[in-house]
DNA sequence: TATATTAGATACCAATCGGTATCTTTGCAT
DNA sequence: ATGCAAAGATACCGATTGGTATCTAATATA
């Protein structure tokens, strides 16, 4: 039985997983024609080129992840539930990520050295996008009086991505989720006490 | 004239700049050929294999790195001299780095995903020796009543770090070093009012 | 059922990869 | 000045890279 939207779906998958875990330039074509039994002439029937898989693969990752964020915040009424729900879904997708290898942005940001490399720019994009969401939530909650007056929204955001994107690091180099776990807890306690009201 | 050590340290020099910037893997003998002038017999003579350079090039990086710390903790006196210090270090790094590209460790963390490689297991020791440096200050710290006695040494050496590296992961994927400035001038504030006595 | 279209396999391409064997050149010791 | 050992250049190796042209097989349309 011949799908091509499955055999797709199925390519993109198994780059995407390869992308992230053994790097974008470093993960050959044969690589994913070996993880996926297609040949090369299937997959560049549905990827015009490396580069494109290369695209569609973070694209989709990020979406994933925007999308789970996105209800995520929604599901949650006032800024302290909205705020805890985001890093346990940060946690949670270090425990038991849908795609192993870390944090898709912090991949492409480090291993994507030159500027003009559209895979950079869409890292930088998506890392706007994170940031914005968060300093919403934050700003929000100054209008709504759950947060204190003289707390910065955009440093705020700015350290608590920081934060947990350094703790992914970390716990990935060594195989080990305790100090993403610390990390979380401790900026749990942190919101309380230096964020909310 | 003829200059083998001086040779030697050009080519680890130059590999070193493209290790960190373009990354290990994804940086050929062609590339350091390329950035020397040298030739390939020239490279092998003096490393036995593409693998011994990388070793040697992220270990000559983490030893000026350690050297510079040391004597960094050891040229002040108290423990908020000591951290603060550290942190300028770590931000003047990147403003002004001896070797561009970001944080060599943080690169091979990302980069390296395979446990097996050694090139990774080095990157786990050094982290362990940076972690262990700083939770080494804040425990000589409370030993001298500088530090308060609920803190917990070794928590806030992961936070430390995992805040300034998720820091220098954004700045350079913005290329802008707002972020990194703003996060060291905040853990400073931080350590005044949450470590320090 | 015959035909047209498309999915996927196969076989190839030039370029590049890490690595090596060999050759020439350099500088030092005698 | 001569000989020798080491430094570095050159030319090559098989394997692999991203990519393409071509061929076959399966499906949709008629």
């Amino acid at each position: 039985m011949r799908q091509p939207l499955i055999t797709k779906e199925n390519v993109l998958m198994e780059a995407t997983k390869l992308f992230n875990t053994k790097g974008y330039k470093t993960t050959s074509i044969s690589d994913i024609t070996g993880a996926t039994g297609y040949t090369k002439g299937a997959i560049y029937r549905h990827f015009e080129s490396k580069e494109a898989l290369e695209m569609e693969a973070f694209e989709k990752m990020m979406t994933t992840i925007f999308t789970i964020m996105s209800a995520t915040i929604k599901a949650n009424g006032n800024t302290k539930d909205k705020l805890f729900a985001l890093l346990d879904m940060f946690e949670k997708y270090i425990s038991n990520p849908f795609v192993k290898g870390g944090c898709p942005l912090l991949n492409v940001a480090v291993e994507m050295d030159d500027t003009n490399d559209p895979l950079k720019q869409k890292a930088q994009k998506a890392l706007e996008v994170l940031k914005s969401a968060i300093t919403k939530i934050i700003d929000n909650g100054k209008k709504f009086n759950e947060v204190k007056p003289t707390v910065k929204p955009v440093l705020c955001a700015t350290i608590i991505i920081a934060t947990v994107e350094g703790g992914i690091m970390m716990s990935k180099l060594q195989n080990d989720n305790k100090d993403i776990t610390d990390i979380v807890l401790y900026l749990k306690k942190w919101i309380k006490e230096e964020i909310l009201k």
